[in-house]
DNA sequence: GAAAAACGTGACAACGTTGACATAAATTTT
DNA sequence: AAAATTTATGTCAACGTTGTCACGTTTTTC
């Protein structure tokens, strides 16, 4: 049985009444008689009617939005995804998943695609493509709504609704923390001049350092990306250096965990001779032994705030850009000690 | 500039053709002169012209599937998440994230929404939702295309193309490979009785202790769920008893993980005084210290192969149904020896 | 108590595609 | 050289909605 989906056309010929008005009865619009109404709804729940999403969007603006993000493999990306996911459900709207490389050159062409098929209406960027601007003009041109996430205590124009996340701050606090406690040789491992969330941390590294009196060993800076591996080669580099820290600041929890890893190897013990220090406070940081004391990154709240932002955005067609910063705060485990 | 997408009669005008021939063009369609194919592509280009995904789908079927899921959390979805995505992008599909509660009875509303509205035309269950049969019926009676993951060594029955990982076989390998290194008292830790893969990974321990001539004690059988909190928990509980075992079996990396951390807090040296396995390979369980022992689970690739199937299904309309079976292999490294 | 406003309903044209069919021109067959 | 076939293009009706407008029927207003 039910060979065919019904269609609104369906419910109106049982219902007797035309198929205009069962539209306002779905659409809950003004001016349809109670008896009627409940009339056409009594059908509409007999035939499990369910209105074609398509041809509505026929006539609709697009009620789905594409989250991008460029390193499917983090634990960030999901903790987003499911930030996003939440409020796409509580609105109504379609998540599309768009994983992309940021280097191939091919991102402003896939979103072309997506965007100009009428597939999604608007656009979350994640870092490194929520810094391009150039994109963001781009897509904007497009008709397109957009809103970014990106490292900064503000955000950098009006060109689109931004969420900011203050780095720097944070870098500059867990430096402190570590200053606070002794520490006069502090290394910051993964350093990386393309990545704004890097250069951020470690401006705030950089700064407590000067507070406190000290200046930035270049020897104690040491250049990666956000892996575990490369934690691991980072922290080798440093433990093979003469003038050892006494603290490391990884750049995030991967490459602390790293750091961790690497000092078992060398027969450390953290924190008594090492303390090491994360960032993002994913589960897996309190998941080590010991656990690592971290920044606490809430990218599920963040994600969901720019997933509302361009939510109201393409609903309600505003220009005003409104924007939103995130503070984030220490985590205090185990994984550091006074020296 | 640019005030309007451009459609396909913008084009047909432009080309001076009509636009049934922009179509022919846009869909690789036969008998069309090569000089108005490349006059229509010429325009094409010029415009940047995108067909209207929306329209083109009020014509055609779906192109679109959902992956439905029930744990948001683990490590596990997103690997699915992105061997799924990957043959979406391969074949032009697009992927709909559906994360659900299965105990929340919403599940089948849900699902019947999403197909009704013609949203997806597929779905990739994974389990628990995936052994639901009752569930699986009734989204094939709506005519969707359904392919799930499911655990055991054969497919439970035909009624649509299904992914099945011998959770069992693996469970017994490693259990044996415990048993060969001289443990005796080897605890299970995860059991869980509306779980199919807890059960057959059970299944598969209880095969290999009484190969050994052992019998199976209650004792060392710990129910819980997959969490790193939950294999803390069982893991106190085991070293409160009497009758301390010599080796852990985790039903996962995630309860192996919190075996370790607890084996830490007890004083205990992994793998001297306790040898510890977990089970999926997941990327942390190689950044422990010690680096944990397991049993690698493709997850990529399983969903990969589901999504594969289920588009095959979509576009070839076919009815056969075609299985396929993951075996599963040990991943030796350090958290177990001899005793 | 007539005019105006508020309600309630329906007809019909979009939206941008693809599929069925028609038709004209070019080519092959008889 | 007429008939049949192939090739190349166009016309028009779907697809299932929502928006615009029109048209009755009530209710309110002066």
């Amino acid at each position: 049985m039910s060979s065919k989906k019904p269609t609104i056309k369906d419910v109106a010929r049982l219902a007797g009444v035309s198929f205009k008005t069962v539209s306002r009865v779905v659409n809950n619009e003004a001016w349809v008689s109670d008896d009627i109404k409940t009339r056409v709804q009594a059908v509409i729940a007999q035939l499990n009617y369910q209105p074609n999403r398509t041809a509505r969007l026929m006539r609709t603006a697009p009620f789905s939005l594409a989250f991008v993000y460029d390193n499917p493999n983090s634990h960030y990306v999901i903790e987003m995804q499911n930030g996003i996911l939440s409020q796409c459900r509580q609105k109504g709207f379609e998540l599309v998943i768009h994983p992309t490389d940021s280097h191939s050159g091919q991102v402003l062409h896939e979103l072309t695609t997506i965007i100009g098929s009428n597939q999604v209406g608007g656009v979350i960027l994640t870092p490194p493509l929520s810094e391009n601007r150039e994109l963001v003009q781009q897509l904007l041109a497009q008709q397109a709504k957009v809103v970014r996430i990106v490292s900064g205590s503000a955000p950098p124009d009006d060109l689109c609704p931004t969420i900011y996340v203050d780095d720097e701050q944070a870098g500059f606090s867990i430096t402190r923390h570590l200053l606070k406690l002794g520490h006069r040789r502090i290394a910051f491992l993964g350093y990386h001049k393309d990545h704004q969330s890097s250069l951020g941390r470690y401006r705030g590294y950089c700064a407590a350092l000067h507070e406190a009196g000290l200046t930035v060993s270049e020897q104690l800076v040491i250049a990666g990306d956000f892996t575990f591996d490369s934690g691991v080669a980072m922290t080798e580099q440093l433990l093979q250096q003469a003038d050892k820290p006494t603290a490391l600041f990884g750049c995030n929890d991967e490459i602390a965990a790293g750091a961790l890893f690497t000092a078992r190897m060398h027969q450390l013990a953290v924190p008594q001779d090492l303390s090491i220090v994360g960032f993002e406070n994913s589960p897996f940081s309190r998941q080590t032994w010991p656990r690592l004391t971290t920044v606490h990154q809430p990218n599920a709240e963040i994600a969901a705030k720019a997933a509302a932002l361009l939510i109201s955005l393409m609903l309600e067609n505003e220009t005003q850009t409104e924007h939103c910063g995130f503070e984030l705060q220490l985590v205090l485990r185990d994984s550091v000690s006074t020296l």
